[in-house]
DNA sequence: TCACTATATAATTATACATGCATATAGCTA
DNA sequence: TAGCTATATGCATGTATAATTATATAGTGA
């Protein structure tokens, strides 16, 4: 049993990585440091929402910085944030291919809202069908 | 360049994994499938609460679930999250390490907040020193 | 010093969501 | 059927936080 604080510590980890903005800075500081304006421009959205999210990745140590005359160079420090995106990556695409497997099979057959049955109409929202 | 509703898609992933009480969940079933009551039994808590966030990683394909007579045996479907959680475990442990590394160096050098100097504040904060 | 650029922060608002309580649903047994 | 157990769901509330706007801070160069 792992202890309480750090369920919360890595929860948090998990939470700060749970936000499409953040997930699309790590990924464009995938090709190396860049200025908070170099990413701004890149990433449709204004600098003080940018900034913010850059500071809550560093304090989570997931980004570094350095100044360079008067930009602020961010960068990625552990780079395992790529992994785990990959990782989950794979995992919500074999989830999505689950879904579209049993997306054509009949209801529920148990009392139960099993997988097939109910998963079917979650397939169904992503395409809009509902 | 990851495709927008993806990013959107891993991150509502990372966002499931980034409640403390799920994450207990999980690691409270990864000694086998548990019936609800068991699970509650087990994590201080209220059945409705459990079952909800039950009900999210059913959604999310990180659980499933089989009925047994009365009782909903849920298991972990996914074993990624068990990766996912010890590489973040050890990405977490490393940061604080560096914290640790840092904290009792002397304070800021330059203009920017760097890791040193900001970050003793959140060490000494986690001491519950502030 | 002043003006300019780059970045950070403060204040506000809106929304998502975890929690807790009450209740509903489903299955079992008599 | 009724009564029981197990699980799910509806509703209300509080809290965390993302986005926006305006402004402050820091560095550069004249």
């Amino acid at each position: 049993m792992i202890h309480e604080k750090m369920v919360e510590l890595v929860a948090r980890r998990f939470q700060i990585l749970g936000e499409p903005c953040r997930l699309r800075i790590l990924q464009t500081l995938q090709g190396g440091a860049m200025t908070v304006n170099q990413i701004v421009s890149e990433l449709e959205g204004n600098q003080p929402n940018i900034s913010k999210h850059l500071q809550i990745l560093f304090d989570a140590g997931l980004v570094g910085r350095a100044r360079s005359r008067n930009s602020v160079f961010y960068s990625v420090a552990d780079p395992v944030v790529f992994k785990l995106c990959d990782l989950v990556c794979r995992s919500t695409a074999r989830h999505a291919a689950h879904l579209q497997q049993y997306a054509a099979g009949t209801g529920r057959r148990s009392g139960i809202q099993t997988q097939k049955s109910h998963l079917r109409s979650k397939v169904g929202s992503l395409q809009g069908v509902n």
